[in-house]
DNA sequence: CACCAGGCAAGCC
DNA sequence: GGCTTGCATGGT
C-alpha cells in the first residue's frame, strides 16, 4: 500500500483484495450507499466519508492523514493480508468458489455501540428495511454532520437514546425491537455493560456478556463479535448460512448448533471470513432456495 | 392492470 | 408461538 495526499483527498495505490461492492454489500454494514459505479458514501465512527475505488486506486475524499491513520485504515482492515486468508480457505473447493466470487470483501471494524443496535434491529428483518430504520434513527437522534456540501447524521450515542421514551423511538418504526434498543442504551449508559471494557474478555465471555442485553441472542452476538470486536473465528449462522451450509456440506436439514460446530471445526480461526465469503456468494446465487 | 389479503422475513423471548 | 412493520406474492 502506498499513500499520497492531493488536496484533502487520501489516495492509496497498490491495494489488493479490496472491492467496495463486495465489502459494503455482504451484509455486515448498513450505512454505506452507492454514489456511482466506483464510489460509496457513508457515515461511520462519527465521520462521513466518500470512498472511490477505480483501476486499483482508492480515493478517500475530503479527509485527513490523521483520520486515515487513526480510523479508516483500521475500519477497512487494510493492514490485513486477505490473500493469505483466501488461499488457506481455498483448500476447500466450495470456499474457493466463494472467495473468487467475493474476492474483495474486507471485514469492517465497526463501532461497538452502532453494531450492537444495528444487529438488534436486524433480527427477523430484510436489509432494505434495516437500513431504513437505522437511517431514521440517525436522522431523528444523531448529530448533524456537514460533509462535501451536504448534511449527514452520526449514529446517536447510547446516552442520547437512553433519554428517549418508547414513544419517542416509535418514529423509527422498529416494531418490537424498540424496547430492546432502549434497554440496551440504558445498560450501556448505566455502566452495566462497558462496551470498551469487555474487549479484554475471551470470545466465550464476551459473547455471554453481550447476550445479557435484551434482543441479543446467539446469532446477533456472533455478528457483534465478528464485526465490532474483530473476533474473526466467530461464525454467525442465520437462515441464509443455514441453507448454504446444508446445500454444500450436508445431505439434509441440520440444527444451527450442529452447523456452527461443523464450521468451527472446519474453518477454525478463519470462520468469520469464511462466513462472509459464503454469505455473499450464496445469497447472490440464491443457493439453497 | 389495480387492488387487496395473508404470508413471511439476515431472530429473540 | 408471539412479536411490529413493510412488502413481495399471488388471487380477484
Amino acid at each position: 500500500m502506498n499513500l499520497t495526499i492531493s488536496n484533502d483527498n487520501i489516495v492509496l495505490t497498490d491495494i489488493r483484495d479490496f472491492d467496495l461492492t463486495h465489502t459494503f454489500e455482504c451484509g455486515q454494514c448498513f450505512r454505506w450507499n452507492r454514489v456511482d459505479d466506483y464510489s460509496y458514501l457513508g457515515v461511520a465512527m462519527g465521520k462521513a466519508l466518500k470512498i472511490e475505488l477505480h483501476d486499483g486506486v482508492v480515493v478517500m475524499y475530503d479527509t485527513s492523514v490523521d483520520d486515515f491513520n487513526d480510523i479508516w485504515q483500521y475500519y477497512f482492515d487494510l493492514p490485513r493480508d486477505y490473500g493469505k486468508i483466501k488461499s488457506r480457505l481455498s483448500e476447500d473447493v466450495v470456499l474457493k468458489n466463494a472467495c473468487e466470487y467475493g474476492w474483495g470483501i474486507r471485514i469492517l471494524k465497526q463501532d461497538s455501540w452502532e453494531c450492537l443496535v444495528s444487529f438488534i434491529i436486524s433480527a427477523s428483518n430484510h436489509i432494505p428495511r434495516i437500513k431504513k430504520i437505522i437511517q431514521l434513527l440517525c436522522e431523528n437522534f444523531g448529530d448533524e454532520l456537514s460533509y462535501m456540501g451536504n448534511t449527514y447524521f452520526t449514529f446517536p450515542s447510547a446516552d442520547t437514546i437512553a433519554k428517549l421514551t418508547l414513544d419517542d423511538l416509535s418514529v423509527i418504526r422498529a416494531g418490537f425491537r424498540d424496547k430492546y434498543i432502549l434497554a440496551a442504551a440504558k445498560m450501556v449508559t448505566g455502566g452495566e455493560i462497558n462496551l470498551c471494557g469487555i474487549n479484554r474478555l475471551s470470545n466465550a465471555d464476551l459473547k455471554k456478556t453481550l447476550m445479557q442485553i435484551p434482543g441479543v441472542g446467539n446469532k446477533v452476538a456472533d455478528c457483534i463479535l465478528l464485526f465490532a470486536y474483530a473476533r474473526h473465528n466467530s461464525f454467525p449462522v442465520d437462515v441464509w448460512l443455514k441453507r448454504i451450509m446444508e446445500h454444500y456440506y450436508f445431505e439434509n436439514k441440520q440444527r444451527i448448533d450442529d452447523i456452527q460446530a461443523f464450521s468451527t471445526e472446519k474453518f477454525g480461526e478463519l470462520g468469520g471470513f469464511a462466513q462472509q465469503y459464503l454469505f455473499y456468494y450464496g445469497r447472490d446465487n440464491k443457493i439453497g432456495l
